[in-house]
DNA sequence: GGATATCCTTGACTTAAGTCAAACCGGCAT
DNA sequence: ATGCCGGTTTGACTTAAGTCAAGGATATCC
């Protein structure tokens, strides 16, 4: 896929004029990297943000001794790496490539001045601002007020609406990955899903795939009214 | 103070032609809360956003069970409550006033009309949006990555910096508001104080008054490098 | 200034979840 | 096939932090 269509295809740009999609194309240099590739690290001086052509990135957080809390998985179409644009700052997290990656890079200054052009761009990325907080202000319930089979329960539940409701699902992340999202590690994880099995709430055949049984019950587990035995 | 000088002082406004703070004057309204009460709730649609004039505001989540965790506490000169104004969902937290305060109100639609017409005062949200990201980071960081002593040494850091590096910490926040900003209950907060105490890291005079001792303990201890025993 | 309510501390106990270590499993390459 | 190698599961154990309950300290109000 070439850069406009891309750029045309990104919901940060949705309803701007052709021109001004041009002008993006314009400023926007490609990158790609490679299956576990860094592509910032906490620290690092900023000069602009990504947005994913193709492939997977996860942005994580991690601790002296190595265990990490992924902040947000993201897929083709998405922006990350924003904040230090606004903030003058260095990047808060780290970013890593998920698998072969291809992004355009939008270099700070040269995207502010569109923002200035274009009331459209800065409303489109205040809006992708906002839902981010919103994401990360349910993180911060699930890890503060959840305990982990709430977090994972709420967790099936939001994949399930990604696919209009669907009770089958798809990982597309590894178990490790997924302890990671849910702030806890693959052996608690693991616990949890067999209990979550035993109790036929949830079955799962292949590795990757679970398939949601006991809708009412996991809901209640999300919201807290229910436990595992 | 009336509302142009507050809307002057606001670091969200700043760099804006005199004509468009008057511009705001002119949209916002006032309005006052009580200690205590309730300002908006999680879930309530939202008509707009607030900047604090006088007084203190707790933004928070709340668990079936009625443990609390405060996402952020709020004082003069604050905006608060813009996330739906730019997603158009409800919000997704709850707001309460901490002391008799009184804000500005800024609708939607009004302040949204004057982002379209005035690039700066997009890029100050922006960035205002992009901090307080950047904050949540952190806090996602210390619930999932740190045990409650690190958090707690991290907190009083974060004091000290605000004082210049000040030795000398006022809480200015109640032990119990303490606990839910840290992420756990006053039982443990009061636990964890008197073994900081008993180790000659701090000492604690006044009810909300908290003298560091030994620096270099409390950065370990934030730092992960160092425990309580 | 004494009474009442709220906040804070302490103790004994429980528990969710982490650690460490070992076994298991399914692909992939040799 | 055989054997290696992530990723995953399971078991035994430890531990940080929560719960429950009581007592102490402060602040606040009439």
């Amino acid at each position: 896929m070439d850069t406009e269509n891309v750029i045309a295809a990104t919901p940060l740009f949705q309803g701007l004029e052709k021109r001004y999609q041009k002008d993006l194309a314009r400023i926007v240099i490609k990158q790609t990297y490679r299956r576990g590739e860094m592509i910032f690290a906490e620290g690092d001086q900023s000069k602009g943000f990504y947005i994913i052509a193709t492939g997977r990135v996860k942005v994580f957080k991690i601790s002296p001794e190595g265990k990490e809390q992924i902040l947000h998985i993201f897929g083709q179409g998405e922006p990350f790496g924003e904040v230090p644009v606004f903030t003058g700052q260095p990047f808060p997290a780290y970013a890593e490539a998920l698998a072969e990656t291809s992004t355009l890079f939008f270099p700070r200054d040269d995207f502010i001045g569109l923002v200035r052009t274009e009331p459209s761009l800065a409303l489109n990325m205040l809006s992708v601002l906002s839902m981010r907080l919103k994401r990360f202000t349910a993180l911060i319930e699930d890890l503060s007020l959840k305990e982990v089979p709430g977090r994972l329960a709420a967790y099936l539940l939001y994949l399930s609406d990604r696919s209009n409701g669907a009770n089958e699902l798809d990982l597309e992340i590894s178990k490790g990955q997924l302890a990671s999202i849910l702030g806890t590690i693959p052996e608690t994880l693991s616990r949890i899903l067999t209990k979550m099995t035993k109790e036929g709430l949830i079955s799962s055949d292949g590795k990757r795939h679970i398939r949601i049984k006991d809708r009412m019950a996991i809901e209640q587990l999300a919201n807290g009214e229910k436990r595992l035995t």
